[in-house]
DNA sequence: ATATAGATGTACCGATCTGTTCCCTTTGTC
DNA sequence: GACAAAGGGAACAGATCGGTACATCTATAT
C-alpha cells in the first residue's frame, strides 16, 4: 500500500524543519512545500507541536536505524563498532543536506525541561546510550557505561562543531580521540 | 560614569535571548522585560538582528572573561588550567539559569553558514580555539592544535549534554576524560 | 534661558502567525 | 450508482510579528 498523504506530510514536514528551524518554519510553508492542504494538516494534527512531534519520532526511528546498520556493515566486532560510529558520523557530515542534530536544535527551541519536544528530544539521546553501552559491555569494557558517555561527549561535539562550520574534519578528530580513549578501556587494538 | 540605555538594554535582550530563544523572543516583549520602549530600540539598533549580533558581542567578551579568569584562578600551569577548564564547566551547569551554550543555539537558530549572525557564533569558537591551543603549546604537547580540538570536543559535547538533560554529570565524564588525553599527550600529571 | 539629544508613550502599518470555517471535489467500496 | 471518507481551496479570526510615525517629556550644556 502506497504511503498515506500522512506520512507524506510528516517526512515533508521533518525535512523542512530540520533545514529552516521549527519556530522560523509556519503552517503556511509546509502547505506551500508539501503541496498538502491546511485542512488535511490540521485533521492529522491538532497543534503544531503535535506535528513537530511526529517529526522527531520519525527522524529518530531513521537515524538510529540508518547509523545501527552502518556501524554493523562497517565492522563484525563490538569494538570495531564503536570506532565505526565515528565513520558514519563522517559520512554523515559530509552530506550536503547536513544541518546538525535535529534533537540537539529541537531541545535549544524549546528549552524548558519538561516541554514535550524537549523530552522526547532527549529520550533519543538516552536510546542512543543505552546502544553504545551495551556495545562497550560487548567489546568487555570495564565500565561500559563510562565509555560510552565518554565516546558520545566526542560525538555530541563533532556533531555541534560540524554545524557551525569554525574547524576542518571534527569527525576525523573524533575518531582519532575515541581511538585512544578505546585503547585506555581495551587495550591495543587487535 | 552610568551604565548607559544602551547598555541596559544589550543586557537584558542578552538575558532574554538566552533565556527564551532568538525567533521565539518579539521586541515586544523586550519592551516589557526591558522598560525601555520599542523607539529607543530601534534609535540604538536598525533591526532585530543588529539587536541579537550586539548580544552576542557581550556574551563572547562576558564568557570568554569568565571562564579565562576561572581558569587561571584554579591553577597555575598550562597543563593544570587546562583541567581547570573542566571544572569551570561544572560550575556553569550547576547555575539554575544554566541554558546551554548561547552561540551553538544562535547557529542553530541561524543556519546559513554566511549569515552574519551564524559567522559572529563561529568566531567565538574559533577565539576559544586558540586560546586553548595556546594553553596545550605552553603544556608541551606535540600536537597543540590536536590536543586542543579534542578537548574542545568534550567541552562541546558536555554542554549540549548538559543542556538536554538527559544525562546525570557530564561535566564530571568530561573531566575524566579529559584527563585521560592529557595524559595520553602530555604523560602522568606531576 | 534655551537649544539639543535622548528617552518615552502610543497608535499604527502590512505581513505573518496558528488555527478554524464552509463548501466543494475526489476516491474507493459496497 | 449511492455513499462515506478523505482531501482540497480559500477566506477568515485574532494574535503577534518586525518596524515606523509623531508628538511629548526631561536632562544637560552653553
Amino acid at each position: 500500500m502506497r504511503p498515506t498523504k500522512r506520512d507524506e506530510l510528516v517526512a515533508k514536514a521533518l525535512e523542512v524543519f530540520y533545514r529552516n528551524g521549527f519556530h522560523a518554519t509556519g503552517m503556511d510553508m509546509l502547505v506551500a512545500e508539501s503541496g498538502i492542504s491546511k485542512t488535511s494538516m490540521y485533521k492529522h494534527f491538532r497543534t503544531k507541536e503535535d506535528l513537530i512531534l511526529a517529526s522527531l519520532r520519525l527522524r529518530d526511528e531513521n537515524f538510529r536505524n540508518w547509523l545501527f546498520r552502518r556501524m554493523e556493515e562497517l565492522a563484525d566486532t563490538p569494538r570495531g563498532q564503536l570506532s565505526a560510529l565515528f565513520v558514519a558520523l563522517a559520512e554523515w557530515f559530509k552530506e550536503d543536506t547536513y544541518r546538525g542534530c535535529m534533537f540537539i536544535k529541537a531541545s535549544a527551541e524549546f528549552q524548558e525541561a519538561d516541554h514535550p519536544i524537549h523530552v522526547q528530544a532527549a529520550e533519543h539521546k538516552r536510546l542512543l546510550f543505552s546502544f553504545v553501552k551495551e556495545l562497550a559491555a560487548k567489546a568487555g569494557a570495564k565500565d561500559p557505561a563510562a565509555l560510552a558517555y565518554s565516546l558520545l561527549l566526542l560525538k555530541e561535539g563533532a556533531i555541534v562543531t560540524a554545524q557551525m562550520g569554525y574547524a576542518d574534519d571534527p569527525a576525523t578528530v573524533a575518531a582519532q580521540t575515541a581511538e585512544i580513549l578505546l585503547e585506555v578501556a581495551l587495550g591495543p587494538a587487535t
